[in-house]
Order: structure tokens, then sequence, then C-alpha cells
DNA sequence: ACCCTCCGTTCAGAAAAAGAACCTACACTC
DNA sequence: GAGTGTAGGTTCTTTTTCTGAACGGAGGGT
């Protein structure tokens, strides 16, 4: 009875979307963000550590973790330990995330084709 | 000189992917958020006025503005008048917008077999 | 004249993201 | 046996964005 009568008329938090009658608004509700599909991309171009996404990205440690922890509750990653001795981990695509490729290709395909490279500011 | 630099710290990090050297990642710049793809979708199931979008995203009024302007600007949808004695305008997908279908068809095929549908809450 | 529809805009408050520093745990050197 | 470095985070405060509800304007219908 706490959490049922939220919002009864409007309906959107992140995860509400994972009960849309539609597979693309369900698919969002994963990767509705900024940056999530760009991990899974770093993930197809071989990266898997922690660090590898944020130097890569340059997003934030803090957000990345977040990220990291929602697709590994999503199952499109996996946290392995890599070595055990100072326990360090690295995550991989599942088959779950590696179906992600047709999309990605699509995406992929539409950026060259439709957004050109413009330098944000030729200085100097 | 003096207010050009609206935002001197911070970068805009939606413009700053528009400059990546990954065309995900500039395709990212244009759709990375959790409405702009749904709202391409609804575009490609016929969708094409404000009421109507609003209507069947639940976004609030003030995003769904702002996304659709951004679309606009972005050269993926079209804003015409449909009507003109009280002027009303539609939003049509351009060529480039269509070119959307693949990833969205990527998208959709990978939330139908990876994203059943569950009710959010089985209430009695 | 009054209410209705469509397409927004404005406002205050809530949520999320940014940016930087901090922490743990181990290994390697000195 | 104290510093230094590395990997993988967490905590903190400040900005930015999103939500939710109300308001506005331009015309239409009755």
């Amino acid at each position: 009875m706490e959490r049922t009568q939220v919002k009864p008329t409007l309906a959107n938090r992140w995860d509400d979307l994972a009960a849309d009658w539609c597979p693309v608004a369900r698919a969002m509700s994963v990767i509705g963000d900024r940056w999530t599909l760009l991990i899974i991309r770093d993930c197809f171009l071989g990266k898997s550590r922690f660090e590898q996404f944020q130097a890569s990205l340059g997003i934030t440690r803090h957000l990345l973790s977040d990220r990291l922890k929602r697709l590994v509750a999503h199952g499109v990653l996996e946290k392995n330990p890599y070595q055990s001795r100072p326990v360090r981990y690295d995550y991989r695509l599942t088959d779950k995330g590696r179906d992600f490729a047709p999309a990605l290709v699509g995406l992929k395909d539409w950026g060259k084709k439709h957004m050109p490279v413009r330098k944000a500011a030729p200085v100097a």
C-alpha cells in the first residue's frame, strides 16, 4: 500500500518503460540514456574494464559505476573477476548484450551518413 | 564577447558527442535520451502532432516541445502547417529521419527477444 | 459570451548528472 | 614499513535537467 499509488495519471520513470507495449520502448528502458549504448559499443570494441570505459567515454566515475550495475542487472553485461589476488573485475557482453549488434550497426550507419564530424572549434 | 559564453565551465555533453570520432556516439548526440527515439518511433507509426506524441508517450509537454525542436534543428523532423486558419503544425520524418528505420528495427527485435513484458505490479 | 481544442510556455520543486576528492586493497619499490 | 602506483569504485557538493501542474493565445463551436 505504500507505493502502488505513487503516480496514477502519468507513467514515467526509467523502468516504467520496461512494461511498455512497444519493444522499442522496452529497449529504451535499458539503453535510454546518453552513455549506456556507448558502454556497450566499447565492449564490442574489446574494452572491458572500469578504467577503460572511463577513459574512453569521459563519463563521470559515479555514473559509469551506476550504468555498469544497471547493465549487469539487466543481464547485458557480466561482471567477472579476471584476477584474484587483488580482486579485479571486468565486464563482458552476454549473449543478450551481443544481440545489440544489429541495432548498433544501424546507428553506426546512420551516424556515418547523417552526422559528419564537425569539429567543435578549429582553434589555432 | 560577453554573452557567447553562457556556460563557461561545463561542457554540454550532448553536443560534445556530435564531434566524436565514432558514428554511434554522433548518433547518440541526437537520440541519446529516453524520449527522442520514441518520438521517432511514433512518427513511423503515423503520429505527427504534439498532442498525439504527448498522449502516446506520457512525456511532459515542456520536454516534448524541447525534443521536437531539437529533432527539427537536426533535420530529422520537418514542421509543416497542416491547416492555416488556426495555424497548426505537424511533424513529419525527413529522409534523414526515415533512415533511422534499420536502427529502430534492430532495437525492436532486441526488445522483443530480450525484454518480455513484465507488468510493473501485479496488483490484485 | 463562454467553453473547448491544439500547441505550446512558465514556474517551483524533484531527480539526475557533473566534477572533484576520497577510500580500499593489494603490489612494488626504497 | 613508509611512500607510490593501480584498479575499481564511493562520497560529497554544485549544476543541469526533468517533472507536474498551471497558464496563455488563437481560433472554433454553440
